[in-house]
DNA sequence: ACAAGATAGATTGCATACAATTTAATTGTG
DNA sequence: CACAATTAAATTGTATGCAATCTATCTTGT
């Protein structure tokens, strides 16, 4: 009887967990990010801005990790909701310019409280988050010249 | 002047680099995936088919922490590219069983290069996947009584 | 200066994800 | 047994993601 070969079973692959992982923990987001109406992905440009300023969407999808296509249709989203302006660069009118409102800062008084709610859904000690924080980084930066 | 508060730095946070990691795994497994004409879930499915065997949609979505909403399409696709047969189970007529077809079933043979090939991706020394690994596992397991 | 190439966003099309609801079938209970 | 409650899929609606393409603008080489 031939053996079920061992690359092939999901408990042996490192991309099947970390899927799954990636979309149980932003589930976790949505019950408490919907009080405030927006999604993980919202959340996630929202503290883009708020530490890093005003910037371009290349900018953001670079830090993001997230490309126009995703990028366009969100950000006009967020500034439907008023948390956001889109300004054309005077600059370089290629480029636009996604800017806090004040209201969009104003959030951010709120939204320091959920990172601290999620975490503690997340069932590891201090040194392993440490670990897995540091593993995840060193997997993501693997990626990066191929 | 006041200080940007550690918990809200992306660079702080489990969530973000989970996100990017598979986010970005899964772009590895797009051009190989592709020659065989399906998607990265489609591909999953499969392996819980091949590793499994028959089983219902609902055993398929425990396995792979998805719901009927995407598995309902997805399994149409995979039925029309004649890689399983969808038939519902005699016992139980609210059950729909999923099985693989002979093509499906042949299949495995050409996938059993592929985890290798989008394993070389990730530059990690092995026990550090190992480490990885461990740590997703205990991070989803954290999940289930919440 | 100016045509060719490069670049930034926007758009289009397709494939997930998932909450919420609906439908059909089964189970548990009085 | 009847019927309420439960369960499994399917459906509906919304929000990503991303490849590919398009458009407008900018840069560059000559």
């Amino acid at each position: 009887m031939a053996k079920y070969p061992e690359s092939l079973k999901l408990e042996n692959q490192i991309c099947f967990p970390l899927y799954v992982a990636s979309k149980e923990i932003i589930r976790k987001y949505q019950p408490i990010l919907e009080k405030y109406e927006i999604t993980y992905t919202q959340y996630l440009v929202l503290m883009a801005l708020w530490e890093y300023g005003k910037q371009s969407v290349k900018e953001l999808g670079g830090r993001l990790y997230l490309d126009s296509g995703t990028l366009t249709p969100l950000l006009k989203k967020l500034e439907k909701k008023h948390l956001i302006s889109r300004i054309k660069d005077e600059k370089d009118e290629r480029s636009v310019l996604i800017e806090l409102t004040n209201e969009g800062k104003a959030f951010r008084n709120e939204a320091e409280k959920i990172p601290l709610e999620v975490a503690q859904c997340v069932k590891l000690e201090p040194e392993e988050a440490k670990m897995l924080h540091k593993l995840l980084y060193k997997t993501i930066g693997g990626f990066i010249d191929e």
